[in-house]
DNA sequence: GACATATCTTACCAAAAGGTATGTACCTTA
DNA sequence: TAAGGTACATACCTTTTGGTAAGATATGTC
């Protein structure tokens, strides 16, 4: 059932039958990885360049080590973010988005922004 | 410290100091709201226009009955769903997105869309 | 009277997420 | 000798999330 003509602007992919993204599907583990609390705001911490560990520590603020640690890895893993080691003592290590963590990060900014627009008015509960 | 000059097209709201979004900040709670697993994908499903009950556990693949109660009654109280339920026997309630919802989607489609499209690759770990 | 329908609610329990605290490595500075 | 800086790893425990199954509702249908 179901034959609507296009009355909005906005269009989900059109090889996705019935505009049903099914539970096993590749995107739905991805976009887990990049809607999880921490990574959309490490995401966003990148977009304005490369950062040490302790800087992502204080942008992302109220992460702790441990997630920090986990939410790196898994977009590292996930080919969003670069890390860069140099062999110093004390260690540097630095993080940057890779080209497809920019292209992502470009659509995740507009998101946390518009959510930092409409916040106030949003829990208030009018408009 | 910082006084990037700006080299990235993407940018965060000017007010924000220093890009850090706080910990208690209300930001924060409206964000994890929707970018929850299921919030995201609810939200998509109702892109298309208005949905009852049972079709949107049908488009939101894999979701329980509790949490879609319990998605619908947050984004209902965010403002972003509109619940319209006529008192017939069985009942029939039919979900919709708000103007502020509408906004909100069109910045979430092309996210999933994304994560959609680049899903197959991120998984197999290249490019 | 039993059953089906559609939209939930509630109680109970398992799984996952996440925090805290501690440890490690190596060099520098006091 | 001791303490401190930097980037983690790990064990343990709590909190949150989420699933399952049952029940509630009010009617019409067999």
């Amino acid at each position: 059932m179901s034959m609507e003509t296009d009355t909005l602007p906005v269009h989900l992919p059109p090889d996705l039958a019935d505009g049903v993204f099914p539970a096993g599907c590749p995107s739905r583990t991805v976009l887990d990885h990049i809607t999880s609390k921490w990574g959309v705001l490490v995401l966003v911490a990148l977009t304005e360049g490369e950062h040490r560990w302790s800087e992502l520590r204080r942008r992302a603020d109220g992460i702790s080590e441990k997630m920090l640690a986990q939410t790196l890895k898994t977009l590292e893993r996930d080919g969003l973010v670069l890390r860069k080691s140099q062999p110093v003592i004390p260690p540097r290590v630095d993080y940057s988005l890779t080209d497809r963590g920019q292209e992502l990060s470009a659509l995740l900014v507009p998101l946390v922004t518009w959510a930092y627009d409409n916040a106030d008015s949003i829990l208030k509960g009018q408009r």
